[in-house]
DNA sequence: TTGATTACATATTATTGTTATGTATCTCGT
DNA sequence: ACGAGATACATAACAATAATATGTAATCAA
């Protein structure tokens, strides 16, 4: 059951910087990702399973990220991802866009940002 | 003529807090709005007319705004809006949304710092 | 009178998350 | 030995919604 704290289109505005840049970090695979967006966000995000794959394979496609498949020590297949070069710029990019848009909000909001 | 700088879930994610927070501020038109969110964002975020009048519509639908028709003195309709109670409360429900994944999002580009 | 600006509207299309479902393995408690 | 729960990935059906293009119509400056 997954219970959504976050309205479905900051989700999807969100997903590729996410996983862009957790996997700037390092290698990682769709269900610890889905551990790492929880941990991250004190909780406060709960990504379903059935959002992230679809969002991997796009990224794949769109060679943003790279995927090889691995077995655990205990018989798990595993697909783990790593960032391409071109991922590594459009998170760049879509850092800049979040921003701009971050510091708008938070100008309405009365901060002083930016 | 549109040049997008943001994309476009970007857009689909902030086009709600944005508009309400800037009727927070005071009544305020399509046009108007249009015109607010591109010097707010010091340029960098460009609107289109065709993806912010069904927000207003939807919007209204939902009762978070409401809207009402006047003419200016040069003879132009315009449809003024201002924020509902119920507007006031979605928007500070997508003010915690936000600041939740924008905090996770710092959280990792300070971490890899990029 | 031509083009730019102001001002609002909507149909078509494509994108994309949600929900539900399916496969398969391993671990732990009883 | 068995069942529950966690691990791990995948996809189909459905609904929501922005992008794009197009339309109406008035004002104003060149």
């Amino acid at each position: 059951m997954t219970l959504l704290r976050t309205p479905k289109q900051l989700v999807a505005a969100s997903s590729r910087p996410m996983i862009l840049s957790i996997l700037a970090g390092g290698e990682s695979y769709g269900y610890e990702i889905l551990k790492q967006v929880r941990v991250l966000s004190g909780g406060r995000i709960e990504w379903s399973d059935g959002m992230l794959y679809p969002v991997l394979h796009r990224l794949e496609r769109d060679g943003l990220i790279e995927g090889r498949w691995a077995l655990t020590d205990d018989g798990r297949r595993r697909k783990y991802y790593r960032l391409t070069s071109k991922g590594r710029r459009q998170m760049a990019r879509d850092r800049e866009s979040w921003r701009a848009v971050h510091g708008t909000l938070e100008l309405l909001w009365g901060k002083s940002h930016v």
